[in-house]
RNA sequence: GCCGACGUAGCUCAACGGUAGAGCGGGUGAUUUGUAAUCACCAGGUUGCCUGUUCGAAUCAGGUCGUCGGCUCCA
């Protein structure tokens, strides 16, 4: 389905919505229309802004009261109202002046303040019938084009004019478009996928963790199942580091602010600090980083080029304040587990630790289900630590990297920060959403400020080359983006229990107990659910509970050794001995993971 | 932190000025079950917390803690 656009040049270009900027143009004329009808229905709102966004629209308007659930429906209803009115989009090229007058008359004093943003002369101005936006476009050629069935407003929240903290509070209203219904409707079905995955939800269903209440907001409580899977993570990390040459560190929660006054973080990150405490005429930090621990240990002795790299690991626990609005569930706490590592070098070893770093975090995240990653390289932003030439170097080993790897990658320009150029790989989960995962960066700061030296083959004492590294990103934050990837169905390496035992009735207990016993001494976490419950209704509970395996024991298992695996899914396998599913079952452990 | 919404039994929700009710879950009993919820009975709440308004507050107001949607930030 094409729909014609007029461009800026004059001529009109035909799009379709599965263009990028086909897609962008539509629902940028929704917002359009969203502002259309709330400027009929509130004549007294002021406009803001009403970009496309990645999944739909928004419209920002100043308004004395807040709008509620009832307006959103009125305004949706104007809304087709008006696509249906057949009204043309017009672009009209102003002179400033002319465009001042135009938004002054009809009180729109933001658009006049974002005039006054606009370099140049002349700012383009679109007509709607009564409606007039400042906005460099380009839009649809008609309301019409808008199928009055294929959008949906979703939400009403507030956010900064400018998104800046001292301005007003604007009140945004979301939605989203699309050319057909149906493309509505399944994107409406994939918002009650992703909310059904949501991980606090699955979080207590499961009995993996809790946040309470009276201990304080974004402090996480791992409950024994949250925990097994929690170790099972840890072990495997661990042994993953062991085996690339990592060593494994455990530094202190606390250190003395002057630490903290070194490594520049009571400076840069005050913010996010907690306040000191005082004792014994000190005052003492809670970490919210490991780095200046792991530098400790690497400056308690002199270090010589033979030994590098070093590399310290360590699973360290920092305690970070975050503002109370942005506490989420496990992705956003304010006392995490970072899967931390520093990696000291020599400029000329740089190349070959990112390396391995990329590929250690390809092969983990590959472990747990994430085989779609997203590469960012950040570079240097305007305000830097160290000098031009070491920047220039490292972004080049990082691009080089990426590139002989034949990794696509984009290119955050001046993203990176102060102190050195990162690659951030995001995880696509089966939803296709992206979540943040492992992040390598090299440090051009704390190796001055703390004086990291090593002495060459020179006998001089030179800068090492540092990097901060982290696969997981935090334990934590990991844990919730692995639940919505998996939407709880963790795979058998990690699932806190594997198989469930159910006996038909009292006479099978027996053998279901052997079955159980076996099953434990294979190493697997089984449980038997003997319960005075239907055979459905346990197996229910099992699938609920989504344990990979249901083992089904009654009268034909009992008399043969046997045992019926129903899937987690619902497939039900033909009975099998004992020691087949068990060789099976080892077999699918292993090829999920190295060992439990 | 800011803007808005919300906080009632373990969970999901009802009652919205006259001192709380359901389903699920839990306990007990009956039932002994062949692949997604057997039946009955019982227990369970100073309605997040504090203060106020009122003859009377889950219900209204203020404060506070927390949750949710955003802004901003980030592991």
């Amino acid at each position: 389905m094409k729909f014609p656009v007029p461009m800026p040049d004059g001529s009109i270009k035909e799009f379709t919505f599965d263009e990028e900027e086909g897609k962008e143009i539509y629902r940028h004329s929704t917002a359009h229309l969203l502002a259309h009808a709330v400027k009929q229905i509130f004549p007294d709102v002021k406009l803001g802004i009403g970009p496309a966004t990645e999944d739909g629209f928004f419209y920002d308007f100043l308004k004395e009261t807040p709008f509620t659930q009832e307006d959103l429906v009125k305004i949706e209803e104007k809304m087709r109202e008006l696509a249906k009115a057949n009204i043309p989009i017009v672009r009209k090229e102003m002179r400033k002046e002319e465009a001042r007058r135009l938004f002054e008359q009809r009180g729109e004093t933001l658009k006049l303040e974002l005039i006054d943003e606009i370099e140049g002369e002349t700012v383009t101005v679109y007509e709607q019938g009564d409606f007039f936006d400042l906005c460099r476009g380009p839009h649809l050629a008609n309301t019409s084009y808008i199928n009055p069935e294929g959008f949906k407003l979703l939400s009403i929240s507030s956010a900064y004019w400018k998104g800046e903290e001292g301005n007003p509070s604007l009140q945004r209203i979301k939605g989203t478009s699309f050319p057909t219904k149906e493309q509505l409707m399944d994107y409406l079905h994939f918002l009650e996928e992703a909310e059904k995955r949501d991980h606090r939800t699955l979080g207590r269903i499961l009995e993996l963790f809790s946040i309470e209440e009276e201990a304080g907001a974004g402090l996480v409580f791992w409950h024994p199942r949250g925990a097994i899977v929690r170790k099972l993570i840890e072990d495997f990390w661990k042994e993953e580091h062991i085996k690339r040459g990592y060593q494994l560190v455990y530094t202190p929660h606390i250190a003395r602010a002057d630490l903290w006054r070194i490594s520049g973080h009571l400076e840069m990150y005050k913010e996010n600090m907690y306040p000191p405490m005082q004792f014994e005429g000190s005052e003492y930090i809670l970490k919210p980083m490991n780095c200046p621990f792991h530098i400790l240990i690497y400056k308690s002795k002199q270090r010589s080029y033979r030994e590098l790299p070093i590399k310290y690991a360590e699973l360290g626990t920092v305690y970070r304040y975050e503002r109370s609005g942005v506490l989420h569930g496990l992705l956003r706490v304010r006392g995490f587990t970072q899967d931390d590592a520093h990696i000291f070098c020599t400029p000329d070893g740089l190349k070959k630790e990112i390396e391995e770093v990329l590929e250690l975090a390809h092969y983990m995240m590959g472990k747990f289900g994430f085989d779609e990653l997203v590469h960012k390289l950040s570079t240097r932003p305007e305000k830097f630590a160290g000098t031009l030439e070491v920047w220039e170097m490292a972004e080049g080993i990082l691009r080089t990297v990426l590139e002989e790897r034949g990794i696509d990658y984009i290119v955050d320009e001046g993203g990176g920060v102060f102190y050195g150029p990162k690659i951030d790989i995001s995880l696509k989960d089966s939803l296709g959403r992206l979540w943040q995962g492992p992040t390598i960066q090299v440090d051009f700061n704390l190796p001055q400020r703390f004086n990291i030296t090593y002495i060459g083959a020179d006998g001089k004492e030179h800068i090492a080359v540092m990097v901060h590294r982290a696969v997981l990103g935090s334990l934590e934050r990991f844990m919730g983006t692995l639940i919505e990837h998996h939407a709880g169905a963790f795979p058998l390496w990690l699932a806190p229990i594997q198989v469930v035992v159910l006996p038909i009735a009292e006479r099978h207990i027996d053998y279901a107990n052997r079955v159980v016993e076996r099953l434990r001494e294979a190493g697997f976490r089984v449980e038997l659910d003997a319960r005075n419950e239907t055979l459905n209704y346990r197996i229910r509970e099992a699938q609920v509970l989504k344990i990979p395996y249901i083992l089904v024991v009654g009268d034909r298992e009992s008399a043969n050794g046997t045992v019926a695996p129903r899937k987690r899914g619902g497939e039900i396998l033909p009975a099998m001995k004992l020691e087949d599913f068990i060789i099976n079952l080892t077999k699918e452990r292993e090829t999920d993971n190295i060992s439990i």
